[in-house]
DNA sequence: AGCACGCCGACT
DNA sequence: GTCGGCGTGCTC
């Protein structure tokens, strides 16, 4: 079957061009071009980066105003089919373009943008021209009838030299003579050609391999005169090795220069190759190796139930629920193992924030070589090596953030997604997916298994799972309740820190708190102190005139950094130093308030002189591999208290913890999100579980100013069951998901009067197209189909980077397609006006309100 | 998004 | 008179 036709999605990101345009395909492309290849095309006078569709034998589209694809990028499709297929979903699912899911599938390095080459008309650039003959070339070109001016002449003679040089190095040459170099282009005198540049390249190392052998090689090594002693080395070494080295082995081992080896090469015994190499972050690390624990009970059951799925090559969903310290892991690493030993491939998805070394490194220990692990750490190029390792088939597991969900593998068994419920998996940016949904519907093309792991599921799985009844693609609950150590949950302790004051305790921590930090400090137990970091901000106050250092560009106040001594914005990037007396009124009561940690830490320092804490937050961990060091060393006992915030509450597991305290617990419940309640719920529970994971008991303090709220006291009694039934029935009666689901638009422009009528426009026909399908206004009766438009409102922060910015919250449930009722309208929205600088932004299940 | 075309203001 | 401002229209 010959394909004559490629449609292609280019990289040019605008809702205009977000379809398939056609390319001819070139005879030489026949059969390389595929579906999910990267190619550069011409795209009106520009080459631009794209992805091929699909593949037709003729379009409906007049050939002559088709152009040929220009060049293939790979050779082998960095996307395979069901990735592109998966984009279509996405695309619609998220109301997000093709090309933005498309990309986001891919790593950053294959990212290409077009590099402009210029050259001289009808001459290709030799690489030697000898001097005379450029002269007389140069002659017959400025015979041809026009008139060069000299500067012309001088460049046309100095591209003419070099051959080929870039438009970015020529205008650099010959700054201030765009002009000229653009009325060459246009005269025809000068051509310009683009090509698309990838971000970074396969990584190659020199290699030197002996090519003679046998006889041959006998008289190789005879023809040496004592001169040449050591290229005769050089090449007995290569002829015992027998195999490639790489230049930098021989040079060092034989202690030779690379002159040494390249005279060999020139006498045609040894060649030297560029040999591609996968740069390897782990590389000399070794991993201790780990075999599969013998399986509880419990774990018996869900290994039973998931691989059942595996051996069938069916699809299925499993939410396992099971308390902190139940071996959920040792599930994945087992079930894991039976899917590649099904000669299938396993995606395992972590929160970020808990890709930890010791994460990664107990799956490498039980996997070693199979593992390609995708980090945020890692630079462009690694990571770009990791994934050619999926895509090659080299690896059968990838572990990684949200993105791995992605992992091109051709024959997917299972997914593990471990601690589910956490926002992370929900991408913030276009496109907004969530992980979890992907990975569902990725399980769906390949009939593969989705584990769902977590001590707290989300109520949006738990919901589903409960209601299985009603949706086949609802995940089956399966529990495991007991910790195969056999230690207990430890006891926990609410403290009201209202009583504290009234006795007359002001500190920030309660007596109890305080008590059993001392007797650990005496045991020479350990200590882990959570700070939740929200409500407890950075920000300036003037403590004569309340002034608030605020973003000049964005309605938020400004963030402390002590190690710049800054003030800093966190969403548009603008900083200012931090001034010494108020800007407003002058008066020098101007106070910083360092990071919450940092008050901690001194309040420690005062009242357990010599105490060693370890802090952990965002100023302590940003250097790389600072987060390991810390850990490290508390886990070395260098510390006795290890303080900081959300990252010390993520499946840290330390023996002599026995004591565990939230400074704050009710910080998030303050939050004007229908999550705060259960944010809370799964943070205290997974704070609680960090303490008596081993031998000794644990003991957890939670200081709170509610402690009657019931995500606080169903979470100090280890009771997700009934933190759930109380939580659903509130989100019922609210119609919040999981009973209804949630569609945020919000629309943002520099003039707020415009914006604002804008957004009345938008929210005004998205009611009126509601009403006349007769969703509109039932989700207070009981009808199956039901829509309901807040707002619009200004956004949580109104104002980012000099833009005002207004919302809609759509609240619907029902089979009904309000993403696509959403997108029309926006779409209509911005047709009317038609001013580029409106913005309309659409989150579909959002997760962050505010 | 770019990139070009096209039609009105302040300068050599 | 021209350089250049950015409105608007298109990209297989």
């Amino acid at each position: 079957m010959t394909y004559r036709v490629a449609k292609v999605i280019v990289d040019v990101p605008s809702r205009e061009t977000d379809r398939p345009f056609d390319y001819l395909i070139p005879d030489e492309m026949q059969g390389w071009i595929e579906i999910g290849s990267r190619v550069g095309v011409p795209f009106g006078r520009r080459t631009v980066q794209g992805f091929v569709l699909s593949l037709h034998q003729e379009s409906g589209m007049d050939p002559r105003r088709m152009k040929p694809v220009q060049e293939l990028l790979d050779l082998m499709p960095p996307l395979p089919r069901d990735l592109v297929k998966l984009a279509e979903w996405m695309s619609r699912k998220y109301a997000c373009s093709m090309i933005s899911a498309l990309q986001a599938m891919i790593p950053a390095a294959l990212k290409g943008k077009a590099e402009r080459y210029i050259s001289v008309s009808g001459f290709e650039g030799e690489d030697e021209v000898e001097p005379e003959a450029e002269g007389s070339r140069a002659k017959d070109l400025f015979a041809i009838p026009t008139m060069l001016t000299g500067e012309e002449e001088e460049i046309v003679a100095y591209v003419k030299a070099s051959g080929q040089v870039t438009m970015d190095h020529l205008s650099g040459r010959y700054p201030d003579r765009a002009g000229e170099i653009k009325g060459l282009i246009q005269r025809g005198i000068l051509t310009e050609s683009q090509m698309i540049k990838d971000k970074v390249r396969k990584k190659t190392v020199k290699t030197v391999v002996a090519v003679v052998s046998g006889e041959e090689a006998e008289e190789a090594l005879k023809s040496f005169s004592g001169q040449a002693r050591r290229q005769k080395e050089v090449l007995q070494f290569l002829l015992e090795v027998g195999a490639p080295l790489t230049l930098q082995e021989v040079l060092s081992t034989l202690r030779v220069t690379a002159g040494t080896v390249s005279k060999l090469t020139e006498k045609g015994f040894a060649v030297i190759e560029d040999v591609e190499v996968f740069r390897d972050p782990y590389q000399g690390r070794r991993f201790k190796s780990s075999e599969p624990l013998e399986r509880t009970p419990e774990q018996e059951v869900v290994f039973g139930k998931v691989t059942e799925v595996l051996d069938d090559r069916s699809y299925g969903v499993f939410l396992l629920h099971g308390v902190t310290g139940s071996g959920k892991t040792e599930v994945y690493l087992q079930t894991i193992e039976r899917c590649i030993s099904l000669g299938r491939q396993a995606i395992v998805l972590v929160p970020e924030i808990s890709l930890t070394p010791q994460m990664v490194e107990r799956f490498k220990g039980r996997f070693g070589g199979k593992v390609a692990v995708m980090h945020s750490r890692l630079s462009t190029g690694e990571r770009y090596d990791e994934w050619r390792k999926i895509r090659e088939g080299r690896v059968q597991v990838a572990i990684g953030a949200r993105s791995a969900v992605f992992a091109p593998f051709a024959d997917l068994g299972l997914i593990v997604m471990d601690e589910e419920h956490e926002t992370s998996y929900k991408q913030e940016e276009t496109p907004k997916y969530h992980a979890r949904d992907v990975a569902v519907m990725r399980a769906r093309q390949h009939e593969a298994a989705v584990i769902l792991g977590s001590a707290t599921p989300s109520l949006e799985s738990y919901h589903a799972a409960r209601s299985r009844a009603d949706d086949d693609f609802a995940p089956l609950l399966l529990e495991m309740k007991q910790r195969p150590s056999g230690s207990r949950l430890p006891g926990v302790h609410i403290v009201d820190m209202r009583e504290e004051l009234r006795d007359g305790n002001r500190s920030m921590f309660s007596r109890a708190l305080h008590e059993g930090i001392s007797s650990r400090l005496e045991k020479g137990e350990q200590t882990v102190l959570f700070l939740n970091r929200r409500g407890y901000s950075t920000f300036v106050m003037c403590r004569t005139c309340g002034y608030v250092a605020g973003c000049p560009e964005c309605d938020i106040s400004l963030t402390y950094h002590q190690k710049s001594n800054n003030l800093r914005c966190h969403y548009c990037g603008y900083a200012v130093p931090a001034p010494s007396v108020c800007p407003e009124c002058g008066s020098e009561h101007i106070r910083y308030f360092g990071t919450g940690t940092q008050r901690v830490e001194g309040e420690l320092a005062k009242l357990f002189p010599g105490i060693r804490v370890i802090r952990m937050d965002v100023d302590t961990t940003t250097e790389k591999g600072s987060h390991e060091k810390l850990l490290q060393a508390f886990r070395e006992k260098k510390g006795d208290v290890l303080l900081g915030t959300q990252m010390v509450a993520k499946g840290l597991d330390f023996p002599d913890v026995t004591l565990v305290g939230v400074i704050a617990a009710d910080t998030a419940l303050n939050f004007p999100d229908f999550r705060s309640a259960e944010k809370t719920f799964q943070l205290l529970t997974q704070v609680a579980g960090r303490a008596g994971r081993h031998q000794l008991p644990g003991e957890v303090f939670i200081q709170t100013y509610m402690p009657e709220h019931y995500s606080i006291i169903h979470a100090s009694g280890h009771d997700y069951g009934s933190f759930v039934r109380e939580e659903l029935n509130h989100r019922k009666t609210l119609h919040y998901p999981p009973y209804s689901r949630l569609i945020l638009v919000t629309l943002s422009h520099e003039q707020l009067p415009l914006l604002l009528r804008m957004a009345e426009n938008f929210a005004g026909d998205l009611r009126a197209k509601a009403q006349r399908l007769g969703w509109y206004g039932n989700l207070d009766r009981f009808a199956e189909e039901a829509l309901d438009i807040l707002g619009p409102v200004a956004s949580p922060i109104p104002r980012i980077k000099n833009r005002y910015r207004f919302q809609c919250m759509v609240k619907y449930r029902g089979p009904l397609d309000a993403v696509q009722l959403v997108r029309e309208t926006a779409a209509a929205t911005l047709d009317n006006l038609r001013d580029a600088s409106l913005q309309i932004s659409i989150d579909v299940d959002p997760q962050m309100l505010m």
